[in-house]
DNA sequence: ATAAATGTTTACCGATTGGTACAATAAAGC
DNA sequence: GCTTTATTGTACCAATCGGTAAACATTTAT
């Protein structure tokens, strides 16, 4: 084999934060290019389908990871308090306090929302669905849990735009607080916001 | 005068349309010609700052729009309640039950963030500093108000990104239904969520 | 009627877009 | 040491980008 200065799965953090910052269309294949230090004939030899498929393979890792570190406890933790604690902690870490954008939220409000419409959805649908086993595991019914789950990730959503928006950490962080508090009341006390 | 086929106030509800289907970068002129009917020479005699003044028209008309539907009832209006259920019904047709896209929400996650951050920024600070003065004559002390408030607005953010990514409406309604009696809860019940 | 103001159309600009072709290069296997 | 195979750089492509220029049409004020 010849030279190797940089593998596949090395380019695709570096692709995803480039997606980040500039956008599905504003990523241009030069501006990617001088980022990642390859030329365009490697991209094209590490990525066939061209930018669809390099957008395609970011929304896979990044899935991936929140599989391992958020999904997976979630679901199959010994403790579901100790694992909802854990995700709010990895979320806060993940998003930088608002400071990194959610790249699927915001594809989710771009026009290549149908283009990769399987993996958002999915990527959204997984999260809620483990929240919710969790939930249901400290002893919510399974809609009282779907509901909160529901309200814990679309918070945590709004809490990027509008942190983002204003250009306010702060907001990110009471909006996560507020996640954390609602998630770990019990099912004894109501909460006033998801329920009867 | 000559003939008059669209004023340059017709022509902005069509831009919103067109940038919020297609995003800042994804509008091309070229589209917005042809949806608009109008040709590149009348588009830069209309605006001519070209697109970013096309943009930056569109982000006023919305803001106006708020300011006279939601925010000044919230503010001035004799019933902060009333105001309030007022502002939860506007936004849900606004948004077409999170069917349409907040396009100062999609332009805070995007690129072109930089570009208009003032009047993103003034829009999310005035929406919230209006509903905290509804929340305070209801008889909410001034910290928690502000709390509730931006908890309020960041669910519909997050309600529009998780719909649509979830492709269903049901989502937004449900998370409209929880704000709605989140905001109305009075000051004295506890709603678990904002709370001390 | 005519001049001036106001829109509109069209062709065009250089730059950049995503993508392709292909030769050059470098290492691994024999 | 030669071939094979995987990677890279460069040149190039048509298409489109945002934006400009200027001739052209239409209407109002004079």
């Amino acid at each position: 084999m010849p030279k190797i200065i940089a593998e596949r799965s090395d380019v695709i953090p570096v692709l995803a934060e480039i997606f980040r910052e500039y956008g599905y269309e504003g990523a241009s294949l030069s501006l990617i290019a001088s980022r990642t230090g390859l030329g365009k004939g490697s991209l094209y030899h590490f990525f066939p389908g061209g930018k669809e498929e390099m957008a395609s393979e970011v929304l896979r890792e990044i899935d991936g990871w929140f599989e391992d570190a958020v999904y997976k406890p979630l679901r199959d933790g010994d403790d579901p308090r100790a694992a909802i604690l854990e995700m709010c902690r990895s979320v806060a870490t993940y998003f930088w306090s608002g400071k990194r954008v959610c790249l699927i939220g915001a594809f989710a409000l771009d026009n290549v929302r149908d283009r990769f419409s399987d993996a958002i959805r999915d990527y959204f649908a997984v999260w809620q669905r483990s929240l919710q086993q969790a939930l249901v595991r400290i002893g919510h019914d399974a809609d009282r849990a779907s509901d909160i789950a529901e309200d814990a990730i679309l918070s945590i959503q709004g809490a990027l735009v509008l942190s983002r928006a204003l250009d306010d950490t702060a907001v990110f962080e009471r909006a996560m607080a507020r996640v954390e508090t609602g998630l770990l009341a019990g099912p004894d006390q109501g909460n006033g916001r998801t329920g009867p």
